[in-house]
DNA sequence: GAGGATGGCTAACGATCGTTAGCCGAACGA
DNA sequence: TCGTTCGGCTAACGATCGTTAGCCATCCTC
């Protein structure tokens, strides 16, 4: 047998169940959560469907994880671009690519982070919503904070916010990594048709 | 019984069939496809699931028709928008708005048109990828057209046009018809963030 | 009033799927 | 070398669900 198997002196949460995670990650992406069976996820890794219990406690478990991960990381990135200050141009241009970055960099965790919230059994449906509420409440208050200093000509705070973030997450239903655009380029590029839409560019009544 | 059966004598297809329709659409937009059960939407209307199938041929046949029902209408507003003509920013602004206001109005169609293609058997996933293909790609055309013309100042005609596609396919998410804003006007407010988005404000240049 | 169609119903089939139970070979520690 | 643990496997359970079969009351037409 070409198993790796038996004893495991020491380690973290183990490869397989790393392995597994991956698998899933790309199936619910690829057919969604209730399409995908554990058979399916097992046939990646060579084994049967009801071995992956060995690893993991249920398939609830792994979209649990994943969506978990996904906003997690998300927010984490979001801090990260606000603690490093700037005027508000600056603050939201730096969360827009952030946003963007990770919708292309992680496009499967970002896809079933959005699609298959209602595939989460409470409580975890309503945490992860109310984690996305915070990730989206910190565009809408940048872009308040930016009218209100008469940086930005929009009409609504709302609409607007949601708008960028709405073309964000657009990007992690076609982004191609195989293509010839990196994410940080079209971080970029979003983060500036953000700013434009917002009526905030920077180099525009100066001529 | 308080039922309306009978000999029905002339009719196009029944309201029993719409009514169904109806139930099948907002379960599949709340709670998704695979996830609606036969018995559900029979709840809705009273009945049981079984009798579902007096009406219509099965679950998946109702999908097939909110799906294709959805590409066809927004393809037809999209056509009637062009066929008015006008240079292309009144032409890319009138198929942005149609857009938005289309996934304001029928939002649970646009949200399950968009969410549900991969439950779609084929050859009907492909036939209708073909038509979100044509839909998606006035919109490229318009803005490479625009930036030739040099009325646009974007940088990539794919990246901003799926920019706008996406902001308007967002709308279906979240959008609330009890709110204070109606279709009409999101579909201004959106198709002007659009223009701005590519650098092609009228009144801008001008003071 | 007879005949037929409509549109409900219950029962049940057949398939699928998540999960559990229980078995066993391989590898490691003592 | 012996015992333990890891991580596969097959078999099977239990639940769910789409769908079909077959029954029957109601109503319309003639």
């Amino acid at each position: 047998m070409p198993s790796a198997g038996g004893h495991r002196p020491n380690a973290g949460p183990s490869d397989r169940h790393h392995e597994i995670l991956d698998a899933a990650l790309e199936l619910f992406a690829t057919i969604g959560y209730s399409a995908t069976t554990m058979a399916q996820i097992g046939d990646r890794l060579g084994i049967r469907g009801p071995s992956l219990y060995k690893h993991i406690a249920s398939k609830q478990e792994l979209l649990v994880e994943i969506v978990t991960g996904m906003m997690t990381e998300l927010l984490r990135r979001q801090r990260a671009a606000l603690i490093l200050g700037g005027d508000v141009r600056d603050r939201l241009q730096r969360i827009t690519a952030v946003h963007v970055q990770y919708h292309a960099e992680q496009r499967y965790e970002a896809f079933v982070g959005h699609r298959e919230i209602d595939s989460l059994e409470e409580p975890n449906r309503t945490r992860i919503l109310d984690l996305r509420r915070e990730y989206e409440s910190r565009f809408r208050e940048l872009v308040q904070e930016g009218r209100e200093l008469n940086l930005f000509t929009t009409s609504s705070d709302r609409w607007s916010s949601y708008a960028i973030l709405d073309m964000g997450i657009g990007v992690s239903a076609w982004y191609n990594p195989a293509g010839s655009v990196s994410p940080e380029e079209l971080a970029a590029t979003y983060a500036r048709l953000a700013l434009r839409m917002l009526g905030a560019e920077r180099n525009e009544p100066e001529g």
